[in-house]
DNA sequence: CACGGCCA
DNA sequence: TGGCCGTGG
């Protein structure tokens, strides 16, 4: 999933790219947040182990899972009340390449929820909820009702083409938003300026990965980045067995590019014939060219596409009619839950106009919001 | 995921 | 006061 241990790279060989930051310095800001990932993680932390019961998850009267609609309801109502302007981006059509290691993953998912219940049956109750974890798929169904969530809370919603990873990567490069918050590392292969990641765990601040400090501390290109992180191993083609990070980092950073790496790697394999089996096996399609172009260029709606976002306020009548009637919300929570929004309405553009005033004159900030703002949206604001 | 309750 | 646990959905 993503880049295989690009994180310990990154720690080890660019340690300066990585800050850890709180959310009150976000304040002001617009990130685009990976939902699909998200949801994978709010229904895995909603997940309760009964002993004697196994797993329970939290679901409506029809038992669809509800998990991720409680979790990205908090972390919206969190981001808003640090004045932060959350975007979700959802998953579109996986890319071709991608078939593969998504074989892979629902193959997997079988063979975790069949060990489940044989743990189950077993009454290994802490075991079976490891693999309860591992067997959760998100359907259709349980993104469209956080797509249908998210629409009556007026918060602003991207279906991505693609992967969204990539899309959120367009939307920081565009200037939409300043960072793409995902947990998933390909962001950065994507060309995401700024990741943050970390936002699961209340313990540990979170931590903001900056791409250009990311080249500086490697010394490499994005061309040189982009083929490290393929050899490291990525979703869209299988990698060579006997290069893990380190291997990836040490060749790039001698050779460049994948071609030239596996000049020598194929010479290195000659040579230790004779002696015991090949140290390095390249697989039969190593579709390292494929997963360059998509990295490079993946499926993604850019900025001129892209409708105005917008944070309003919730459809107050029909949300609650979505949670409590539908999804089995409790008339409190929602209440609540209103009650934050409107605590919150605001807070962005007023912390904003905090800083306004301490960054100097009006003249000056006057001029850098014009310029942002004439590149495409016709004479709209673009800021509100 | 957040919240309330319980206990050191 | 702050960490852990059960519940909610």
């Amino acid at each position: 999933m993503g880049i295989h241990k690009l994180m310990s790279l990154i720690d080890e060989k660019a340690p300066d790219a990585v800050k850890e930051i709180t959310l009150d310095t976000l304040t002001g800001k617009k990130v685009a947040i990976d939902a699909s990932m998200c949801i994978y993680q709010f229904l895995i932390s909603t997940q309760t182990l009964k002993q004697g019961f196994g797993v329970t998850e939290l679901r409506d009267k029809d038992g669809n899972l509800t998990g991720h609609l409680v979790g990205i309801l908090n972390r919206t109502l969190s981001l808003l009340d640090h004045g932060i302007k959350p975007i979700w981006v959802f998953d579109g059509k996986a890319p071709q390449l991608k078939a593969g290691e998504l074989e892979e993953r629902k193959e997997k998912k079988k063979e975790a929820k069949e060990k489940m219940d044989q743990l189950m049956e077993e009454g290994k109750d802490d075991e079976a909820a490891k693999m309860a974890q591992r067997s959760i798929r998100v359907t259709p169904e349980m993104t469209e009702d956080a797509k249908k969530m998210l629409r009556l809370c007026n918060i602003p919603m991207v279906e991505a083409p693609s992967e969204a990873e990539a899309q959120c990567a367009q939307m920081v490069k565009d200037e939409l938003a300043f960072a793409t918050v995902t947990e998933d590392m390909d962001a950065l292969t994507f060309g995401t300026t700024v990741l943050l990641r970390g936002f699961g765990n209340r313990k540990d601040p979170i931590r903001q990965i900056t791409l250009s400090k990311v080249l500086e501390g490697f010394e490499m290109s994005m061309d040189e980045f982009i083929d490290l992180c393929i050899l490291c191993g990525c979703d869209y083609t299988s990698s060579i067995s006997g290069i893990g990070p380190v291997k990836a980092f040490k060749y790039i950073t001698q050779y460049k590019t994948i071609e030239e790496v596996l000049e020598v790697l194929e010479k290195e394999n000659t040579k230790s014939k004779s002696a015991t089996k090949k140290r390095y096996q390249i697989p039969e399609e190593f579709l390292y060219k494929e997963s360059r172009a998509f990295f490079n260029e993946p499926d993604v709606t850019k900025k001129e596409d892209l409708e105005e976002f917008k944070w309003g306020t919730p459809e107050e009548e029909a949300l609650t009619k979505f949670l409590t009637e539908e999804k089995g919300f409790s008339e409190v929570t929602v209440n609540n839950a209103l009650k934050k929004f409107k605590k919150t309405k605001g807070k962005a553009n007023q912390k904003r106009l905090d800083t306004f005033f301490k960054m100097g004159t009006k003249k000056s900030t006057s001029k850098v919001t014009k310029t942002k703002a004439a590149v495409k949206s016709k004479g709209k604001k673009s800021f509100k």
